[in-house]
DNA sequence: AACATGACCATTA
DNA sequence: GTAATGGCCATGT
């Protein structure tokens, strides 16, 4: 087939995209969790690293984080504080430790 | 084409 | 319970 619909033409950043977009507000996703939505099962790196390229606030981003249910150290920690406020604007509460209970806001397919 | 880097996850000791 | 190791792939130079 040549072609209309290509998406595996398409960039594997857009296809994580893709998925974070679909996270309900007031929920959270951790980065496997979206990359098995993406096709990528087991490659939960590449979708970190998508999202460190992300430069679209069109994405919710901080509604992505890491099986602990922390915030990952981003390189670029221009407001390291930010993902934790957006994420208690859209109702997520966080731990004493920071932490985000996955078992209450963890996003479920 | 190859090398080096990167917001990770799961398993085992 | 914590600590450490291996593995997977995409992007940029």
């Amino acid at each position: 087939m040549t072609l209309d619909g290509d998406r595996g033409s398409q960039p594997t950043y857009q296809r994580i995209f893709e998925v974070v977009k679909r996270i309900p507000r007031g929920k959270v996703a951790t980065y496997g969790q979206i990359a098995q939505l993406a096709g990528l099962a087991g490659h939960a790196r590449q979708v970190g690293y998508a999202l460190s390229a992300l430069e679209n606030d069109s994405v919710p981003w901080h509604r992505v984080i890491n099986v602990k249910g922390e915030i990952s150290p981003r390189t670029w920690s221009d407001h390291d504080d930010l993902q934790r406020e957006l994420l208690e604007k859209e109702g997520v509460a966080f731990n004493e430790g920071g932490k985000v209970s996955l078992v209450r806001f963890g996003w479920q397919s």
